[in-house]
RNA sequence: UCCCUGGUGGCGCAAUGGUAGCGCGGCUCGCUGUUAACGAGAAGGUUGUAGGUUCGAAUCCUACCCGGGGAG
C-alpha cells in the first residue's frame, strides 16, 4: 500500500486532496495534527479523539526519551499500545528543543535568574546537541542517531529527521552554517534508518508496516538557504517533507515568503508537513500552496489559559472565557457547535470552571478547540474537492 | 463586668520603632514542531477611630469602636 497519495489537484491553487497511509489508518489531508508531546493530548482522554474528528497527533522524541525513555516505550510495544493513541501518529526529533531550549537558556542568561539554574541547552556541535534535562537535571546528548534510535523504540508512524529550528535573527552566517549542519544530520538519519529498515527507500516508499521518515527544511530567513535546503532535502532518501524554522518570531509576511521560496521544490509527490504552524488563516493559506498536514500547540494552549475560537463569518476570533463579564453568559461558547462542550454547556459554567481550576474546564476549552480546528481543516478538504479552493 | 487576642489593599496573610510586602482575586497584554492548566505588566492601602510618646509609629502608650476566645 502507498503511503502517500494525491487524490485531487486543486485548479485553483495548488491546494490538493491526499491520503496518508499508515499501520495505524489512513489520513485524510490537509490534515491537522494536534500536539501530544509526551503521548497525550492535554486534557483530552483518547476514546473522544473519534468524536473530535482527531486523525493524527504528533508526539516529541525529546520528552519520550528523558520519560519514560525508548526502552521502556518498545517494552510496550511502541507509543500507540503505551498511550492508547491508536491512530497514525508522528514524531519529532527533539531538534525543536536545540530552538526552544536555547530560546529559554538565553533567557535565563540574560535575566541572571536563580543561581544554580542550569541552561537547558548546553551547547550545539556538529555532532549533536546537548541539552540539560528538564526532568532530573542530568546531561544529555541527541545526535541524529540517538534521535533515530529513540524514534524507532516510540514507534511512530512517521519520524523526523533531527534538525536544527534556527532562532529568529540569526545571521546569513549562522543560518548557513545551521542549514548545512541539518543537511548533514539529513543523511546520518537517512543513513542510521536504512540500517534498521531497508525497504524506506524512495523507490519503494510503502509502509509496510515500517516508519516513514521525513526530511526537514532549514535555511531561516534567506531566501537562497531556504531553496538550496529544499533542492537537498528533496534529493534524499526520504517518505516526506516537512517545513521547519518558521513561527518563530518573524513575521507572518515573513513565514510565507520563506514557504512560498521552497513550495516550487518540493515534489509533489511527496507528503509536505508545515511544523509549528496553527493559524487558521495561515494555514489556510498554506494549503493553497500545496501543504499537506500543520502540527500546532496553540489551540490546545490558547485552551488552556482559557482562549477559545469562535467563528465569525470567514474570520476565527479568539474569546476569552476567563474575565469576569463571562459570568453570566448563559450561550455555549459557539450557538451553532457541534462538539461536546458547546452542545452540553454554558460560557457562564466554564468561565466559573476557569475561574476555579476545575479541570473539566481544561478539558472543554480544548475539546471546543480542537472540534473546531478539525472542522476548519474538513471544510477545506470540502472545499478543495468541489473546487472550490 | 473583667481578662486574653486580633483589626494592614476585594479576600487571606507578612512586616514589632526607620514612612508597608506577598499570595489569591480583579484588569490589560502575550502564547504557533509545549520547560507552558503558563508568562508579563499596570492598578489597588493616609495599617479600625481619636489622641499621645519619639527625630521617626502598622509596630510602644491611652481611650473608644468592631471581631474571636475565656472567666464570672
Amino acid at each position: 500500500m502507498k503511503f502517500f497519495e494525491v487524490v485531487k489537484q486543486s485548479k485553483k491553487s495548488k491546494a490538493r486532496l491526499g491520503l496518508l497511509s499508515t499501520p495505524h489508518g489512513t489520513v485524510r489531508t490537509p490534515a491537522f495534527v494536534p500536539v501530544a508531546t509526551r503521548g497525550t493530548i492535554k486534557a483530552i482522554p483518547p476514546k473522544d479523539i473519534p468524536d473530535i474528528g482527531i486523525q493524527i497527533a504528533f508526539v516529541n522524541t525529546f520528552h519520550l526519551a528523558l520519560h519514560p525513555g525508548g526502552e521502556v516505550l518498545k517494552k510496550f510495544g511502541g507509543i500507540h499500545k503505551y498511550s492508547g493513541l491508536n491512530i497514525p501518529l508522528m514524531s519529532d526529533s527533539a531538534g525543536f528543543q536545540v530552538f526552544s531550549l536555547g530560546r529559554a537558556s538565553e533567557r535565563q542568561r540574560r535575566m541572571r535568574t536563580r543561581e544554580g539554574d542550569e541552561a537547558l541547552l548546553l551547547g550545539i556541535t556538529e555532532e549533536g546537541a546537548r541539552f540539560r534535562s528538564p526532568v532530573d537535571g542530568n546531561e544529555i546528548a541527541f545526535t541524529p542517531e540517538f534521535s533515530m534510535q529513540e524514534q524507532a523504540r516510540i514507534g511512530a508512524d512517521i519520524v523526523m529527521a533531527f534538525d536544527e529550528c534556527i532562532y529568529y535573527g540569526a545571521s546569513k552566517e549562522y543560518a548557513k552554517k545551521a542549514t548545512q549542519r541539518t543537511h548533514e544530520w539529513l543523511l546520518r538519519c537517512v543513513a542510521a534508518k536504512k540500517i534498521k529498515n531497508p525497504s524506506s527507500v524512495r523507490s519503494a516508499r510503502t509502509f509496510a508496516g515500517k516508519q516513514m521518515l521525513y526530511g526537514i527544511v532549514q535555511g531561516g530567513t534567506y531566501k537562497d538557504l531556504r531553496e538550496e535546503s529544499a533542492k537537498f532535502v528533496a534529493k534524499q532518501h526520504i517518505d516526506g517533507i516537512a517545513i521547519g524554522g518558521v513561527a518563530v518570531g518573524e513575521t507572518t509576511k515573513e513565514m510565507k515568503d520563506a514557504v512560498g521560496w521552497v513550495a516550487p521544490y518540493l515534489p509533489p509527490e511527496l507528503p509536505r508537513h508545515l511544523l509549528g504552524i496553527g493559524r487558521l488563516e495561515d494555514i489556510v493559506a498554506f494549503v493553497r500552496q500545496g501543504m499537506d498536514s500543520f502540527d500546532c500547540v496553540e489551540l490546545t494552549r490558547l485552551a488552556r489559559n482559557g482562549i477559545v475560537f469562535q467563528k465569525k463569518g470567514a474570520r476565527f476570533e479568539r474569546y476569552d472565557l476567563t474575565g469576569t463579564k463571562r459570568l453570566r453568559e448563559k450561550d455555549p461558547i459557539e450557538k451553532d457547535c457541534p462538539c461536546y462542550a458547546c452542545r452540553n454547556f454554558s460560557v457562564a459554567f466554564i468561565h466559573h470552571l476557569f475561574r476555579e481550576r476545575e479541570l473539566l474546564g481544561y478539558y472543554l476549552a480544548t475539546y471546543h478547540n480542537l472540534s473546531f480546528f478539525e472542522r476548519a481543516f474538513q471544510d477545506m478538504r470540502e472545499k478543495i474537492e468541489q473546487g472550490n479552493l
